[in-house]
DNA sequence: TCTGGGGTCCTAGGACCC
DNA sequence: TCTGGGGTCCTAGGACCC
């Protein structure tokens, strides 16, 4: 018996406690199935977007349920996908009309109920707890899923669980087209059997690492001691631990989007390379998105972070905190031209980003005096020059080496180096 | 011929302040 | 010669997700 032809749906609400009824909902090869429902003569065929094979950009980002079952999945290169599938057909993305696509969808889930989240362009959780809906869970999620393919012509599966991580791991149990209850009672003999790597939140490397504890099935999981699982996996120990039994208190807020985080943009090269001037344009380029995206969502960035990539697929971040939030582009491409200078290893490069973090909108934004940061810079140089002159007599090492230098705003404005016999007064230099 | 681009959240060490 | 403890900010890196 599938979990669609359980029809006990209604009796999820009917028990005394007064659990939560979320839906997660969550469209099936969303992007394939978005340039289906505008060209339908793609509909019934193994479908894969991708990038530009030639410019290295091309992995599969989605596939259809038929080219899946050639075993097309992403994120395959696309070159490894028409060779075991040669008649695939392949489409580069386009953003603009999967974003159409997905405002419309989830307009149709705010027909139900404002508590709705997107958790990303085709997906989101719905609360149905205080809506007439809740006594008829199935039947809603049913009629949703139909809409959705009638009216947009997108196939969905639809997760209804008391919370949200349970109706996460409910909608990933039967994909097309799939409605499915998990309640929390079934947990020990629906969830606890399924390998570890198969819930939301562990991946390869928590899977590794519960691996040294002998803990491969959820089962494990739900079962293993906190205090050992906080010692390995920090806070999201005893969270994992909680889910694994079922209990996830976190609330569906429909106000997340509208408070992101970072605006970033990144790029992979068409080839490696160490040419600067190359290098540069990208990163004005970068900026110049980076900056317009800043502005469309009317934000200021005070943070800029520049991500290199080098031919060997080692990742360096830097950062710069800006004295006044930003959206100007001259200001963002400068900033991280400047962190590139700085911390480029003059090794051949794949990919650079940039991103703007640490974002206020920009009608709360308030300029600060000038003035004052003037000043600080003048209070640094000394200190500057004076370790440069230690660099230059001792060698660069020995800061590294846990010299440290303290910087004491006293009366007598000293500046000292421990911990090995270093004192010197500003006043000396 | 390996491996995109958009994000979020957490950790850890040093600086800094009281 | 010997120097605490706690809170917070800043930066860098990593895990994870779609």
């Amino acid at each position: 018996m599938s979990n669609g032809e359980n029809r006990e749906g209604a009796a999820l609400s009917t028990g005394k406690k007064r659990g939560r009824v979320i839906f997660h909902v969550d469209m099936n090869s969303f992007y394939a199935s978005v340039e289906m429902a505008h060209d339908p003569s793609l509909v019934g065929k193994p479908l894969a977007i991708a990038g530009n094979a030639k410019e290295r950009k091309g992995i599969v980002v989605t596939s259809s349920y038929e080219a899946r079952a050639r075993g097309v999945k992403p994120p395959m290169p696309l070159w490894e996908a028409k060779q075991i599938c040669p008649d695939l057909l392949v489409k580069p993305p386009n953003f603009d009309r999967y974003r159409k696509s997905s405002k419309a969808m989830f307009q149709m889930l705010r027909e139900y109920t404002d508590l709705v989240e997107p958790v990303s362009i085709d997906e989101g959780y719905m609360d149905l707890t205080h809506t007439p809906y809740k006594e008829k869970a199935y039947e809603v999620a049913l009629n949703i899923q139909k809409r959705l393919q009638k009216e947009l012509s997108l196939p969905s599966s639809i997760g209804i669980a008391p919370n949200k991580f349970l109706a996460k791991m409910a909608s990933n149990m039967k994909k097309p087209l799939g409605v499915t209850i998990l309640r929390k009672r079934q947990v020990p003999e629906i969830l606890w059997p399924l390998d570890i790597g198969e819930m939301h939140g562990v991946g390869n490397k928590t899977a590794q690492k519960l691996a040294t504890l002998y803990i491969t099935k959820i089962g494990d999981l739900a079962r293993a001691d906190e205090h050992v699982l906080k010692q390995l996996l920090g806070i999201n120990g005893p969270r994992l631990k909680n889910r694994a039994n079922g209990i996830d208190t976190a609330e569906v807020d429909p106000e997340r989007i509208y408070e992101f985080k970072s605006v970033g943009n990144s790029a992979t090269l068409p080839y490696d390379t160490a040419d600067e001037t190359e290098l540069n344009q990208l990163i004005e380029k970068l900026s110049l998105s980076v900056s317009e995206r800043l502005k469309r969502k009317e934000v200021l960035a005070t943070k800029i972070a520049l991500l290199i990539r080098y031919a060997d697929w080692t990742n360096m971040t830097r950062s710069k905190t800006l004295q006044n939030p930003t959206d100007a582009t001259n200001i963002i491409a400068q900033t991280a031209k400047t962190l590139f200078q700085k911390h480029w290893q003059e090794k051949e490069v794949r990919l650079l980003g940039v991103t703007g973090t640490e974002l206020v909108k920009q009608k709360d934004a308030v300029k600060q005096l000038d003035l004052f940061s003037f000043q600080e810079d003048a209070k640094e140089e000394p200190i500057v020059k004076l370790m440069n002159q230690i660099n230059e007599k001792y060698g660069t090492n020995l800061l590294k080496k846990g010299v440290k230098i303290i910087k004491k705003e006293s009366k007598t404005s000293g500046t000292s180096f421990n911990k090995d016999f270093f004192q010197v007064d500003r006043k000396d230099e």
